[in-house]
DNA sequence: GCGCTTTTGGTCAGAATGACTCTAAGATGG
DNA sequence: CCATCTTAGAGTCATTCTGACCAAAAGCGC
């Protein structure tokens, strides 16, 4: 029996609920069109290529399926069981991807993909509904201690947004006052002199990514996907002032 | 150019240290005796058969080059770039693994087989060296939130000699009153009656590990690895209740 | 201006943690 | 037997962190 060599990706964005106020975790499915699973929906994903190294074939697939890029991409596992697939070995690494909002609202919806409520799926072809759950899992518990937050709102945000996604992911409120507090002292943010306008409220302050402080959340792999956007050429000023803090930790 | 797939192991145990009066962590290295990187130590591995999963590749090969039987065993990471083996494509899926220390001496050591301290390794084959790093920042990591220090010790074991493991693998001494207050908080170990003898000063009271509490430590994925031990009798209920996840790997 | 909502700054109590002190219990040397 | 040494194990104290809660600030619509 040949052993065969794929590669998936659980794609998350954040969607609005019909049954909570809250905005929900959302994934994009793959109807199968092929024999094991006819039918089923699955992870987009597919063989990898010889001339391309994981990440890259995550996120070709993830492109090629749903049109999405991602802000973030990080390998999730490999699932190597037996009797994953009927008739064939197949060893999956399974890479999960953040897209924001917007992004995931210009995905290509059709009768062969369509997007489904993170915690309530229908049984998935293979493993998948095992895979979606831990992904989920990990995507919780990083939320907590590292910044992907930052992946689902756009370059500038105010901490309401912020507050937002982490609600949407946690699946509970949090209080405003007591998250601006700890993401302040996490200096995840700087706050920037603009606020947002047209609200019918007071105009919250907008907040930018914090670039300077890395937090080291994959060790030494470092991070594992750099966008594919351009890094940015309008940062002529890369540091005004060179903050002193600049190489802590 | 074909791709091919294989299975490797770090595997981590504790020694004495030449340096430190701490104990300190080190891992056994195979020397190469085929063509890339010939002579060079890597990490024990090999191909995956097709009859196996991977987890079961990681501890054939664990067993078959250092005779060792490891108490942990969890999947690290999939290693897949381009260039990682001149000449052919190989993507690698890593495993790590703990063994006690008693164990750990019974290991073959030879010619190609030694065991060197992790933190000042020579410069090995492939990209072993980062693979390396990686399992370390990620054992360090575990010891904090979950219970992967009991893989290192006995079926008793005095909160002593479980500070001891913390202390190796965190490189610094750390409080023993404090060290008691945490880990009973945590409610990991539970107090049996007997005292360890035969030391020179107030013998300690042995400790043993609470299965009660799971610290659900790998999310739904459960533990990647269940002693090839026995599976303990005493469970004479197999599966009440098929589970729903029965694919776990 | 008045009421509404959200932002944003604050207090307060309980939990967790690091540094440290002190007593208990056994072994050993005299 | 007794003083002494070493570690076990209990406790104290100050600091930090966190959740719950309060309240002022700032815009909008009326």
């Amino acid at each position: 029996m040949t052993t065969s060599l794929a590669v998936s990706t659980v794609i998350f964005a954040l969607r609005p609920s019909e049954t909570s106020d809250l905005k929900t975790v959302w994934i994009p499915l793959v109807r199968r069109i092929r024999d094991p699973y006819v039918g089923k929906w699955a992870l987009p994903g597919g063989p990898l290529l010889s001339e391309e190294d994981l990440a890259s074939a995550a996120a070709r697939n993830l492109g090629e399926t749903t049109g999405l890029d991602p802000q973030y991409l990080e390998q999730l596992y490999a699932f190597g069981g037996l009797n994953r697939s009927p008739g064939e070995r197949v060893v999956s690494i399974v890479y999960w991807a953040l897209v924001r909002s917007e992004e995931a609202a210009r995905a290509s919806e059709g009768e062969n993909v369509r997007w489904f409520a993170a915690d309530s799926l229908p049984p998935l072809a293979f493993d998948h509904n095992l895979i979606v759950e831990y992904a989920l899992w990990r995507l919780r518990n990083k939320m907590e201690y590292s910044r992907i937050a930052h992946a689902f709102v756009g370059e500038t945000f105010t901490l309401a947004q912020l507050r937002e996604v982490h609600e949407a992911v946690l699946g509970r409120a949090l209080d405003p006052a007591n998250f601006r507090r700890t993401i302040e002292a996490s200096q995840s943010v700087v706050a920037t002199e603009q606020r947002l306008s047209g609200t019918k409220y007071r105009p919250p302050r907008l907040y930018r990514y914090n670039d300077a402080i890395d937090l080291a959340d994959q060790g030494p792999l470092g991070p594992a996907y750099r966008s594919s956007r351009a890094p940015s050429p309008q940062q002529i000023t890369p540091n005004p002032h060179p903050q002193e803090r600049s190489t802590r930790q």
